[in-house]
DNA sequence: TAGTGTGAAGCCATTCACAGCG
DNA sequence: CGCTGTGAATGGCTTCACACTA
């Protein structure tokens, strides 16, 4: 609806922003500068008027942005008007997990299915969600209009991604270590934790710095962060 | 050792292309030109030439890069020389899942311990790590050596990073929803799965585009990515 | 003739810096 | 006076383009 197309490290900053607002919000707190908004999460005051300003939100240069206002321009941005549905496939350590968090997590994105292929796990319930079998996906994906995907499959697996494509689903949230072939309208978040792990082994022994959320970068590398070390 | 400081972005990529060379030695292919080894990847020939370099790798023109050498290549750079140690903290659903991933998954990093602070867990086994109390983690870190931590709690209790950069960690994994205060030289890796999610349930509404591994940005920001949509 | 190696150009995200305002 | 809003400058990664080679 209001298509602000933000990219993706603005965006991801933003929620990261929020979360320290809404504890603003708990402790009563009517206004934020930019630095401590920016401060206690690595980023800079430039960076956050200028995430401010991506917002269309207008603050005080008296007083700084008065936080249930900034709150509630986020919410109008960056939330889905009614909850969105999404699917997970792979109940396996990883995906069983995956869906325990994202569980109740937020009221905006709801799983409405999880499935496998592993007929010992078909029928078996996975925190509260039962474990269907695969051939379900295209008609669960078209009945609940479902527009997220979670893959937690292993690599070789990875391919149902077509079938949810195929179904409706736009966005994607991969953790099978490899490149997924999507349409350019679908849009792929990867979260490579054998890369994580690697890059952290890696600079453990050379150098510094730090990054934030998981994300990517221009047009599709990889993903992209939201504050540094300090 | 070998002190290429490669930065978040190329080094994602690197892992990435190791895959594809390692499934390539499989099947005993010999050599690879930059496209072919790029494009199923969603990298441009043209940023594997230029990885490549930054290997200080050279192919040949006429045949392409030599899958062992190259290989060989990213070990001599990427790889630890000896095994590294680390330790994760949180034996949660996640931080659970997390250590059945990584067991095993390569010899060059090692899980050797598993903490939490709930009495209920500690004693219990975590798929082949008994679960310790956090008292023991200073110990545990300085007699193992270990470089790496991973945090798997809630964002509440993230504050063990300082136990871990006390007692000598240089690398942290974060899956916990805040930013960590570290000293400069310690590198910080996150991963937030709640940004990740968020992040695909926005696009899957506005745009399209891809991203790759988990990482950040220059500096700071967050984390980076590999590949595109395609 | 096709592909590598790489200087130079292009592109963006971040940072600077300063006008404007309370 | 300090902070916001923002055009302009910076800086770094990616892409272009082409000399070079087999």
């Amino acid at each position: 609806v209001t298509q602000h197309r933000l990219n993706r490290q603005t965006l991801a900053r933003l929620m990261v922003y929020r979360r320290l607002l809404e504890q603003l919000r708990a402790s009563e707190t009517d206004y934020v500068f930019s630095h401590a908004l920016g401060g206690p999460l690595g980023v800079t005051a430039a960076q956050v008027r200028r995430d401010v300003m991506e917002l269309g939100y207008l603050g005080n240069p008296a007083k700084g942005y008065r936080v249930i206002d900034l709150l509630d321009r986020m919410a109008a941005v960056l939330d889905a008007a009614e909850s969105q549905a999404a699917v997970l496939v792979g109940a396996g350590r990883l995906g069983s997990a995956l869906v325990s968090y994202f569980t109740n997590w937020s009221p905006k994105l709801k799983i409405v299915g999880v499935f496998d292929t592993d007929p010992a796990k078909i029928g078996t319930e996975v925190y509260g969600h039962a474990c269907r079998k695969l051939s379900d996906l295209p008609r669960v994906i078209k009945r609940n209009k479902v527009d997220v995907g979670i893959i937690a499959v292993p690599a070789d697996a990875a391919a149902v991604v077509k079938t949810m494509v195929d179904a409706g689903v736009r966005g994607v949230l991969n953790f099978a270590p490899v490149q997924l072939n999507v349409p350019d309208e679908v849009y792929v978040e990867q979260v490579d934790l054998t890369v994580s792990i690697e890059r952290v082994a890696y600079m453990a022994r050379s150098g510094s710095a730090a990054a934030l959320p998981g994300g990517s970068d221009p047009g599709n590398p990889g993903s992209d962060d939201v504050a540094s070390s300090r």
